[in-house]
RNA sequence: GCGGGUGUGGUGAAAUUGGUAGACACGCCAGACUUAGGAUCUGGUGCUUCACGGCUUGGGGGUUCGAGUCCCUCCACCCGCACCA
């Protein structure tokens, strides 16, 4: 009998479906674990191998953790909204419903080949109605709440409106200070003046506190194709598709009050088990900074530019200000004889993405013609405009310091400012040192103060004058919340009279209409704002963008068929955090910050009891291509083989890495591959033609994806998901190579024939294990439990093999040892492994047998093989017993001849030993 | 530019706490079986040297009896940067 993986395979994956096997309760005895993968955009490309990787890690930690025990529940569902089947629909005109239906089918299909554990009773797609009605549902509470500063929670906007009846919002200002309230003088007002607001009034205020808000921003607007473009839809400026010219414009958004999350954003950072590097990610991106500021006058003119530093103790050391050349000052203040360079600048920065912006090395900038004056020395200090001041960070302008500032330095020395020294000796003319712990000169009153001590005193000193505040400050923007999109959720809002009015809860969900174009609409609004119905009712036009469905979705599936409520709280308690959860690091800072802010509001409305959404984050690396190439001779049609291509001016060409068996290209099918290669001509070497290989990203213009369809079919669902595995640690890059999982197919053969010979069918014995038996199975018991809670899928692999190996070399066939090896490999294996403990005898299935406990009485050693170093070399090893002492150690090692020979009768200076790990003799 | 990550044989990698570098595989070489081999099995395989030996974890420096692992410095590559998801 051999090993028949499709068969197997087919049989099981039934017969699991049959018994709803991977049907996961909400109540049990158990203990409960939570293992999630972060879902998938149903992409038209199909799984390519490189997606199932996490989706494999997390499924045999999701069965290792149901062998050990707990009820776990391990979901799967679909992102489903997003901007390829927009894309896709507005170029063949199929409505991006249906081809996403379409996609969702054939990931399904991959899916379910490789054997997961998903409870599939629980999926939810992002784009289904029944789903989104939630996620509009959780829009209309963070409309109706705002961010109470006093008490740090999300509170209903009712009690907003209560504090202002009593008591105007005296103290609980307006988060965004240059607020203007419309036709009212101050920001801040009294009871009898909320009182006194119109309606509009009133809602425009309490619009600049509510959590989903609406407001300005920027975007890259085309005009040409009459649409708003994503930042990679960008390219030089132009737009990716057509090249168009790309610029800012200013279009009504949403967005959501996450700054007012910050500070728990990072205090939460400190109670998840995520990496360092993740939270340093998460943490620079949040990037909180106290400082300072401060308003400098402007000379000859009545009004004051307004900068934020981290650095107040450098004041005497700022030798220009540089502002964003779209801060509304730079109009006002422009002197005549500077005014047209300043507005071609500004022209040719509004053609600049922001990443273009920032990434940009080459220093530019202009001169306004103003200056501002130095509030301590009465300095004049000129005021520049520059492209690397951003508008939405801080003020919108800085305060230069090039003595302290790398970049101010090159600013300076580029555009031949004086740059004062307040360093002393700790500036050294040539570069910029931003050291807090000089001591400052040519400062004013500050001279022979440490910087450091001295950013306090100059901050208490401009509060005192009156023209500068202490700050903190957050380099996190809110987050943009609206798309000029169709295939999002639209939101549940009706404007009326420029007021945006929620709809009533029964409402919803507000369901998509149907389009006929997917054309943008006018005014760059999406395209919603062409369907008359929509537009009659007062409908927002705007959609939600990707991450809204996303931020939620690990709720969902803890109740998913819930018509009351988005997850029912008992359940949302039972299950509660996330266990582990596993993606990408390309997520980092996007959507787990928006669904953390999603789950500490929902916490705040006590509608779930945890604020955490996510107790344990694993970071899956990528699966990169391993591209192949030919070598055509230039101008004809004769291909090189690759260690003969020096020979030759050669061109190289991507070929399909589905065509090539390791790095030999199959001739045939390559001539039948496309028409152009159908007369070519092979120079040969050992009568084999040999490709070139790069890793690459994997991608279908490189023609080297390959599909994990293919590799199931060839080698098995078991085969390919310890393969993934084996191809290095779950977390880090590492590139697809198919030649090698032939090892990996090897090693299940290998342990097939442990229980099966070709003639002579089964060979399990009844025999007891000898004690080495014994030691290879809970060497192995221990090895794998260890490094499967540490997730090193990799090493558990080849300590499988090893097992395997170890036990056909001893010959061991006996039931007790196999049975438990079979427990160990299922999580990673589950369909061999079920076959084989049903050809075993069981009849129940081995997904809920328990986890082989490890006894360490097996692996008890009385001797040790030594390594035996002289000077910090190894020159040899001695058999030592496991009790010996230093000195008795000392004396076999003295009279050992390989050690001897090394001394050359030298004196020892030291033995070192280390019991149970080395020898050093130091001479 | 800013932020994060990674560099070990021909290839993917292992070495969990500073203690025998290269486990386990792929590939390659040799052999067995076979009509055949892109099947299966066995043995060998870091580089260098006839050998003794020497060298070796991106480069350079340091700490230590001992460094892939710790420290300093330089280099290369990959990922993210707010409307891809």
């Amino acid at each position: 009998m051999e090993y028949n993986f499709r068969e197997i395979e087919q049989k099981w994956q039934q017969e699991w479906i049959n018994s709803g096997a991977y049907r996961v309760p909400n109540r049990s005895d158990k203990p409960k674990y939570y293992v999630l993968d972060m879902f998938p955009y149903p992409s038209g490309a199909g799984l390519h191998v490189g997606h199932p990787l996490g989706y494999i890690a997390s499924d045999i930690f999701a069965r290792y953790k149901r062998l050990k025990g707990f009820n776990v529940l391990h979901p799967m569902g679909y992102d489903a909204f997003g901007l390829p089947a927009e894309q896709y629909a507005i170029e063949h005109g199929v409505h991006p419903a249906v081809s996403t239906a379409k996609n969702i089918a054939t990931f399904r299909g991959q899916l379910d080949k490789i054997g997961f554990s998903f409870d599939w009773s629980r999926e939810v797609n992002t784009s289904n109605p029944g789903y989104y009605k939630w996620t509009q549902w959780i829009f209309l509470q963070l409309f109706k709440s705002w961010y109470n500063r006093k008490t740090n929670k999300t509170e209903s906007i009712d009690g907003l409106v209560k504090i202002f009846e009593a008591e105007g919002n005296f103290n609980h200002p307006i988060p965004n200070s240059q607020f203007q309230i419309p036709d009212y003088p101050h920001v801040t007002f009294t009871s009898d003046a909320w009182y006194s607001f119109t309606e509009k009034q009133k809602q425009a205020i309490l619009m600049e506190y509510r959590v989903a808000y609406c407001g300005y921003g920027e975007v890259n607007w085309c005009e040409v194709l009459g649409t708003v473009l994503a930042n990679d839809e960008v390219v030089n400026g132009v737009s990716e598709r057509g090249g168009y010219p790309v610029v800012k414009k200013k279009l009504r958004q949403w967005y959501l009050r996450i700054t007012e999350y910050a500070d728990r954003l990072l205090e939460g950072l400190q109670r998840v088990d995520f990496s360092d590097a993740m939270k340093e990610m998460q943490t620079n991106w949040i990037g909180k900074s106290s400082g300072a500021e401060i308003d400098f006058a402007i000379a000859g003119h009545d009004e004051t530019l307004r900068v934020y530093t981290t650095r107040p103790d450098t004041i005497f050391g700022v030798d220009f200000m540089v502002v964003a050349p779209e801060h509304e000052l730079v109009e006002r203040i422009t002197t005549p004889d500077h005014k047209q360079a300043v507005e071609d600048y500004i022209a040719y920065v509004k053609s600049r993405s922001e990443r273009e912006r920032m990434a940009e090395k080459k220093i530019s900038g202009v001169f306004t013609g103003a200056y501002a004056v130095n509030p301590f020395d009465e300095r004049k200090i000129p005021i520049w405009i520059s492209e690397y001041v951003l508008a939405g960070y801080g003020t919108g302008a800085i305060m230069a310091v090039p003595s302290g500032d790398e970049r101010d330095h090159k600013f300076a020395n580029h555009f031949n400012l004086p740059i004062t020294n307040i360093l002393g000796d700790a500036y050294n003319g040539q570069e910029a040192n931003p050291t807090k712990d000089a001591v400052l000169s040519n400062s004013g009153f500050l001279n022979g103060m440490v910087m450091r001590d001295a950013i306090d005193v100059v901050i208490n000193k401009l509060e005192e004058m009156g023209i500068g505040k202490r700050k903190v400050n957050f380099k996190m923007r809110d987050a943009a919340f609206s798309r000029q999109r169709y295939w999002g959720e639209p939101f549940p809002i009706k404007w009326k009279n420029g007021i945006a009015y929620p709809l009533d809860e029964s409402e919803l969900p507000l369901e998509l209409p149907y389009v006929e174009s997917y054309g943008p609409g006018p005014e760059g609004e999406g395209p919603l704002a062409n369907i008359p119905e929509w537009t009659a009712q007062d409908l927002e036009t705007n959609t939600m963008p990707g991450y809204a469905g996303s931020s939620w979705y690990f709720l969902r599936y803890m109740d998913p068929h819930n018509d009351e409520t988005f997850c029912d709280k008992n359940i949302s308690s039972y299950w509660n955090q996330v266990d582990l959860y596993v993606g990408g690091t390309e997520h980092a800072v996007g959507h787990l910050l928006y669904s953390r802010m999603w789950t500490k509001c929902l916490f705040d409305l006590d509608l779930i009891t945890f604020d955490e959404p996510y107790k344990k984050l694993l970071n899956q690396g990528m699966i990169q291509g391993s591209s192949r190439f030919v070598y055509r001779v230039r101008g004809t049609n004769q291909y090189v083989s690759a260690g003969l291509k020096e020979q030759y001016e050669v061109d190289s060409i991507h070929v399909d890495v589905n065509i090539v068996d390791g790095v030999e290209l199959d001739t045939e099918a390559f001539k039948n591959w496309k028409p152009d290669f159908a007369d070519a001509e092979f120079i040969l070497e050992d009568g084999k033609y040999i490709c070139g290989v790069e890793t690459e990203k994997m991608s279908k213009s490189k023609v080297n994806t390959v599909n994990p369809d293919h590799i199931v079919e060839r080698f098995g669902a078991d085969t390919f998901r310890m393969y993934e595995m084996f191809l290095g640690p779950v977390e880090m890059s590492k590139p697809w190579d198919t030649k090698g999982i032939e090892g990996v197919h090897r090693f299940l053969k290998k342990l097939w024939r442990l229980f099966f010979d070709e003639m002579k069918g089964s060979v399990v014995t009844n025999d007891n294990a000898t004690p080495e038996e014994l030691k290879v199975l809970h060497r192995t018991i221990k090895k794998i439990a260890e490094d499967t809670e540490r997730f090193s899928f990799n090493t558990c692999v080849s300590a499988f093999m090893v097992c395997v190996n170890e036990l056909t070399d001893l010959k061991c066939h006996k039931r007790d040892v196999l049975e438990q090896l079979l427990i160990l490999l299922t999580p990673y294996a589950p369909h061999i492994s079920e076959e084989l403990w049903h050809q075993l005898g069981h009849t129940t299935s081995i997904l809920d047998a328990s986890y082989p406990a490890f006894e360490s009485k097996y692996l008890v050693e009385t001797t040790k093989e030594y390594p035996v170093s002289i000077n910090g070399k190894m020159r040899t090893t001695m058999v030592l017993d496991l009790a010996a002492t230093q000195e008795q150690v000392q004396d076999s090692v003295l009279q050992n001849p390989v050690v001897q020979k090394w001394m050359e009768g030298k004196p020892l200076k030291k033995l070192i030993f280390v019991k149970g790990k080395m020898i050093n003799v130091v001479i």
